[in-house]
DNA sequence: GTTAATAGTCAACCCGGTTGCCTATCTTGT
DNA sequence: ACAAGATAGGCAACCGGGTTGACTATTAAC
C-alpha cells in the first residue's frame, strides 16, 4: 500500500519550518484579533486591516488603496463601503477630480488604529516575556534575514 | 485630523512581530507550493494538504478527517471528492459500517507526499543556507517556545 | 473637440468555508 | 425484538472575499 509515503509525509511536516512558522503565525494573528475584539473592535476583519495599512494621513483614492493592497478596485471598493458604514473611514468625492473618491480615516478608525498599536505592543511584550530579550532579538534578526 | 493615529499605526505595524512573522510565513508557504507546482502538483491547493495530514496509512473516515482538520464534514467531503477525481485518494464505503466512507491514499497521492517531503527538505535547506546553522537552531528553539 | 485614458461600480461568477436539514445506517435500552 | 437515539454522509442555501467583464462619468491629450 501507499501508507509509507504518508508516514514520511507526517514526519517531514513535523520538522518543516514552513509548516511550523505558519502555525505560529496563525496563533499570533488570532491572539491579536482576540485582543482587538476584547477592546470592542470585533467587527474589524483581517482583510480590512489592509485598508488602514494603505491609507495616507491626508486621505487616499480607492484605486490607490487597491493597488497598494494588491487587490482589485472592486474588492477595495467593497471593503471601503463596509468600513464607511461602520464609521471607520469616510469617503468623499475629490473636488479636483469628480471621478475620484478620497477615503479618509474617521474617528472610530483613529480609535481602532490606536487600539491596534496597543494590542500590537501587548502582543510583542508577551512574545518577549515568553522568549526573553536575547531570543527576541534573535527572532527579529532571523525574520530580517528571511525577508520580513 | 486623525492622521496621527495612522502614522503611529504604520510605525507600530513595521515593528510588530505578528505582522512580520505573517509576511515571512506567507512567503515560505508560497515558495513550497511553487516547488510543488514545478514538480507537477500545481493542482494541489493549500486546503487539500489538510487531507493528507489527517490521513492514516490504513485509511480514515471522512468524519474523522473533518474533525482532525477542524472543518465541517461537508467541507471535508468536498475536498475528498476533488482529490478522488484527481487520483490522489480513493473513497470506498466501509464494509463494517455502511454509513461510513473510508478514504485512502491513492498512487498519485503517495507520489505527491513523497514530492512534498522533497520540497520541504529543499525549502528547509534553503532557509538554513540563508540563516546558517546556528540561527536555524535558534529559530527552531524559538518556534518551540512559541508553541509551534 | 474628438479620442483615449482613468476612477469607480454593477453584475455575474468562483472558491472554500458555514449551518440547517435530510436519509441511511448502526447502537442502545428496555 | 424493536423503538429511540446517535452517527455518517451529503444536499441546499448561504456567506466572505476575492475575480473578470462591461458600463458610466469624468478628465487628459492631440
Amino acid at each position: 500500500m501507499h501508507g509509507d509515503a504518508l508516514r514520511e509525509f507526517e514526519v517531514a511536516s513535523r520538522h518543516d519550518l514552513t509548516h511550523t512558522v505558519g502555525a505560529v503565525s496563525r496563533a499570533l494573528t488570532a491572539a491579536i484579533f482576540r485582543r482587538l475584539a476584547e477592546r470592542g473592535y470585533g467587527d474589524v476583519h483581517q482583510s480590512q486591516v489592509a485598508v488602514f495599512s494603505a491609507l495616507d494621513p491626508e486621505g487616499t483614492r480607492v484605486s490607490t488603496l487597491a493597488a497598494r493592497a494588491g487587490i482589485s478596485r472592486q474588492a477595495m471598493s467593497a471593503l471601503v463601503r463596509t468600513l464607511t458604514a461602520a464609521g471607520y473611514v469616510t469617503a468623499e468625492s475629490d473636488p479636483t477630480d469628480q471621478r475620484a473618491t478620497i477615503v479618509r480615516l474617521d474617528r472610530r478608525g483613529a480609535e481602532f488604529c490606536r487600539a491596534a498599536v496597543v494590542a500590537s505592543g501587548e502582543a510583542n511584550a508577551e512574545i518577549e516575556r515568553a522568549l526573553g530579550p536575547a531570543r527576541t532579538a534573535q527572532l527579529r534578526e532571523i525574520l530580517r534575514l528571511l525577508g520580513g
